[in-house]
Formats: structure tokens, C-alpha cells, sequence
DNA sequence: GCGACAG
DNA sequence: ATCTTGTCGC
């Protein structure tokens, strides 16, 4: 249940997320969840892909930090849609790490809001049967419903081709680019939107995440220096 | 054939 | 994601 085989075709890869799509819940409050775990990752040509899991506690702020690895000899390779087989080994790994498992996991990527109802998000949900959501910072699958205001905190409804709810555009701050907010697992369209509108957002990204971000990049240098060809 | 395309 | 200089603005 904790394995993540390397598909070893693109066809292999999107036979399985396909049959996991089948799995995803989309129901579910976040209401009373007070530990997340954010991830994010780094990656420089040459070294590792480094993954960050920051266990952060809604009243306390952040608790610890997960790191894992993934080198890049081992690495599937980026292709839009794919992402998930891509970054989740190093995500399992960082989430290891931590010294207990979070309620829901906020990811750096798509939910639903993908071309076969499989993001990142609803991938690892699915895979480590937890309540998951995704926050990305650009557009992968979907279109807004209609003009997104300006004003901070607004959302306007991602909707399919066919015209289904995917997630949402939301604008977490005044004169920045939105964020993509889609459910990943276990967890509804709104309850994912209201569940990221609780989160402290200092910035364009919600706190736990650009801090697993600023962790990802400092632990990217860090590898350079020690694990990889030069020093 | 053309455009789109998380990180 | 990474690369990459300057530049606009609080």
C-alpha cells in the first residue's frame, strides 16, 4: 500500500489512473481538522528531486519537517497529466519521515481538476487513503466559470469541458495570480475551497505551503553541495 | 494539423 | 521545476 512502482510506459501510467479515478470520494468536511501536512518539491538538473512535509498545526503553526529523495537517474520523467508518478515516491518518503500522520494533505498540484480526474493530490489521497486537496499555482484542466474579481478571497467555480465542477479559481490575495483549488479525496468541492480560505496566507500561497516550499529549495542547495557531482 | 500543457 | 537581469513598487 506504501509502494509507488515507476510505471515503465505513459500508457501503464494512465491505465492506473484511470482504474484509481474510481476510488476518489469527493464528500467530505474538513471542519474540525487541525493537523495537515503541506508538500512540495525541488529539483535541479544534475542533483535530486528533494520532496518537503511540513506537519503543520492550524493553532500552533509548524511542527516538524519531512524530508525525502529521490535521485534523479530514478526519477519518471515530467510529462503534463503524469506529474503524481513523477513526485509522489519522494512525498512517501518525506511523509515517513514525520512523527505522526496528518489528517489531510495539502499538496502542491491538482485534485480532480486533471484530464482523468487524477491530480497529484487525489493520487496520494487515494493511494494512502487520506483526506487530500491541491493548490496550484497555475492551470492544468478545466475553465473558469467566469471572471475572477480582484478582491481577495473571491472564487469562481473550475468548471470540465462538459461542464462539471472541478474545484475552484481562487484569489487568495489582492494583485496576485490565482490559485487552482481542487479536491483531492475525501473531501467536497466547497469543504476544500473553505478548508483553504481557513489557512494563514501571508503571501499568494497559504502559510504551510510556501513554507514547504522555502524548505524544498533550501534542501535542494543542500543536496547540491553534498550528494551530486561538484561541491 | 493546432493549441494546451500541474511541477 | 529551473534558468535568468533588470525593474517596478511597498
Amino acid at each position: 500500500m506504501t509502494l509507488f512502482p515507476k510505471p515503465q510506459s505513459l500508457e501503464k501510467a494512465r491505465s492506473l489512473q484511470e482504474a484509481l479515478r474510481n476510488r476518489v470520494v469527493l464528500e467530505g468536511s474538513l471542519e474540525g481538522v487541525r493537523r495537515l501536512a503541506a508538500l512540495d518539491a525541488a529539483h535541479k538538473k544534475g542533483g535530486p528531486l528533494v520532496a518537503v512535509a511540513v506537519l503543520y498545526d492550524l493553532e500552533k503553526g509548524p511542527l516538524f519537517v519531512g524530508r525525502g529523495r529521490v535521485e534523479e537517474a530514478e526519477l519518471f520523467p515530467y510529462v503534463p497529466g503524469f506529474l503524481s508518478f513523477r513526485e509522489a515516491p519522494a512525498y512517501l518518503e518525506a511523509l515517513r519521515a514525520l512523527p505522526e500522520a496528518p489528517e489531510v494533505l495539502l499538496v502542491d498540484g491538482q485534485g480532480i481538476a486533471h484530464p482523468r480526474g487524477l491530480g497529484i493530490a487525489s493520487h496520494l489521497g487515494v493511494h494512502l487513503d487520506l483526506p487530500s486537496l491541491g493548490v496550484a499555482k497555475s492551470l492544468l484542466y478545466g475553465r473558469p466559470e467566469a471572471p475572477l474579481p480582484q478582491e481577495a478571497g473571491s472564487a469562481v467555480r473550475l468548471l470540465s469541458p462538459e461542464g462539471r465542477p472541478l474545484g475552484y479559481v481562487y484569489r487568495s490575495r489582492t494583485g496576485t495570480r490565482p490559485l487552482y483549488v481542487s479536491p483531492g479525496h475525501r473531501v467536497g468541492l466547497e469543504e476544500a475551497l473553505a478548508f483553504v480560505r481557513r489557512l494563514p496566507t501571508r503571501y499568494r500561497l497559504p502559510e504551510p505551503l510556501r513554507l514547504a516550499h522555502l524548505e524544498a529549495t533550501r534542501a535542494r542547495v543542500e543536496a547540491w553541495s553534498t550528494g551530486s557531482p561538484g561541491s
